[in-house]
DNA sequence: TGCGTGTTCGAAAACGTTTTCATGCTACGG
DNA sequence: CCGTAGCATGAAAACGTTTTCGAACACGCA
């Protein structure tokens, strides 16, 4: 049926691991019967198994990538940046996703086995430590946005604290006093992150944390929706809304225009992660810039170099820095802010 | 190294011949040296390599995803429907993206070769005919989101046209007559559907095409958003404006709300794809629903059904139908567009 | 007892490569 | 002329399975 090495040595008259050592440039053959074999491999058209060849040089040429869980264009981004990297040097790309049970991500890690060289792991709502645990056997792995509480795998992370601090300090500059915050999911890595960094900015800058201010998210557009309703409800009501993503910010955005809140007039608002959509509302929104491609990149770079060690090198932690990005959607604090909710029309800017 | 089929064999004092028959119930072998398989199996914790496997059975449990890009929403819903699928049938995925430009298409098809047992296939600005030809072998394919010109494979598509009829329908019963479109990609096969779609409505409302109502997109944001700076420097406007996706909607509204133009009650918008961001917007966005995750679930199931037939099946061409989802962004025509561009708070619906 | 039949199981081939090992050849120095 | 080193090359082993083939054995029947 296909065409083998066999064929081809046939062909040449010359034997198969004349083939194989033309073919994969391995030791000096002699002019004549290298280009015997060449043309013989053109004529037949082969293309070397990956399957035998794989079983006994123990080398896929794959990586497997395990994501828990797919959501909008953060997904699609991080894809760009693991795919283009991976393509660059030549690794397929084995990607298993949706595993919201433990077990499902135990099975999801199975099946990998000795299917590929090295995994991407992204487990935001699980330690690295547990994840890992369920791996087959002994493959390099990688982390990508995932809490690690020892230093014995590699992990590549957003500076999450750093980019969430820097979105509350731009806000205490702009006189807010009272900012809320929607939050992510409760077990979520980089949503503990992110709270943690707006903790700190309220710290520096002398002002108390109120647990009162929080109010819970999932990062769906749904739950940035309905924390501003449950928001407006409050008997004193925040300068400024701190949304832990941008997809969040989107739903508190339409609550808030619903309600016949101006943004930011009326409340400042901001998101995270800076997709690209955030600069197409009205009015664009503030947000952080997290390098979504890159952290793909950096994480299949780092896998790669593990891979292609002849010694393991020493495990890495790598933290992306995050940008603050500041748009229209969040300005120095007005003071009118219930009248204008009494009010919706009465001015424009 | 790993424990292999003769360390089980070794343990449980019978020959790899019975150990294979045992882990794959393939013929009767006696209870006793069941067990003892099963136990010595389960004590060194085997695992069969599935590379050794599929050199034999030709078999590689794995399905190749080839997309040209990535982006945004659609494709994170296209791939949960994708893996759900293939998981619940225990296939793995291989994907391989971004390729612009035919070599590249190529490329990545030629890599999977042997290392899938079908490959699921995505060129929206290519006819499937087209890019099959570049596959290594022959291959299970099946064809999504693609034109094919003959009906040679299989292939599952949305109803791309019938959707943008339905919405062009919509906004005429609403007393819609000058309706602008935002095209797609000038090569997309979809976007030429949708634009198919407009015309027929026109042409069953009695109504001429005029092309001078089309503005060129290419569905991002960005496109949207130009598309509607473009317009308002027309001399006759729109009443309505039909966006070929949700995205060039999103753009298209914040250039509008920029404008001073109100959403619905000045200009009336819609768009495709009915993305869940789509009701979040202020005003929510009349769209069309198209199943994407069934789409993806059910281009698998036709392929897997293929690769797992003896014969091979008729190919088959499927069409997804798109619903008309009406919001608010659609509404009756006014007939105070010119003067409401003037005094853009005069009104409130 | 001899023979056919059916059942269980092990030996060995096969899959398509890479790699090791041995062999034959050439060339060269003594 | 001979031994040896170096080199090109082919034969064969190896990778870890599945599957075919045949052997061994038990059993029923003449």
């Amino acid at each position: 049926m296909s065409v083998t090495i066999r064929d081809v040595a046939r062909r040449a008259q010359v034997s198969i691991s004349t083939v194989s050592r033309v073919l994969n440039d391995t030791c000096r053959v002699s002019e004549e019967k290298r280009r015997r074999v060449l043309e013989a491999a053109e004529q037949l058209g082969y293309r070397p198994n990956p399957v035998a060849r794989s079983l006994l040089t123990k080398e896929t040429g794959a990586l497997g990538v395990v994501v828990p869980f797919v959501f909008g264009e953060f997904f699609a981004e991080l894809l760009n940046g693991i795919d283009a990297a991976a393509q660059e040097r030549a690794f397929c790309l084995t990607i298993s996703t949706s595993h919201r049970h433990e077990h499902e991500l135990r099975a999801a890690l199975q099946s990998l086995h000795k299917r590929v060289d090295g995994v991407l792991l992204m487990t935001p709502e699980m330690p690295g430590e547990q994840a890992v645990a369920h791996l087959p056997e002994d493959v390099p792995v990688v982390f990508l946005n995932t809490r690690l509480s020892g230093d014995g795998y590699a992990v590549v992370n957003f500076d999450n604290a750093g980019g969430f601090r820097a979105l509350t300090r731009h806000l205490i500059a702009l006189g807010h006093r009272r900012i809320a915050v929607i939050t992510g999911p409760e077990a979520a890595f980089d949503a503990a992150e992110r709270l943690r960094g707006y903790r700190m900015a309220l710290e520096e800058a002398g002002m108390a944390f109120d647990p009162a201010w929080l109010i819970p998210g999932d990062y769906s557009q749904r739950a940035g929706y309905e924390a501003v309703q449950t928001l407006l409800a409050w008997p004193e009501r925040p300068t400024a809304i701190l949304a832990s993503n941008d997809q969040m910010a989107f739903g508190a955005l339409s609550a808030l225009r619903e309600a016949g809140l101006r943004v930011p007039e009326d409340v400042s608002l901001a998101g995270f992660d800076d997709v690209p959509s955030a600069r197409y509302t009205v009015p664009s929104l503030t947000s952080a810039r997290v390098p979504i491609r890159d952290l793909g990149a950096r994480a299949v770079q780092c896998l790669v170099d593990h891979i292609q060690a002849e010694t393991p090198p020493a495990p890495r932690s790598l933290v992306l820095p995050v940008d603050l990005v500041v748009r229209d959607s969040t300005a120095p604090v007005g003071g009118r802010l219930h009248t204008a909710a009494i009010e919706p029309t009465a001015r424009k800017a």
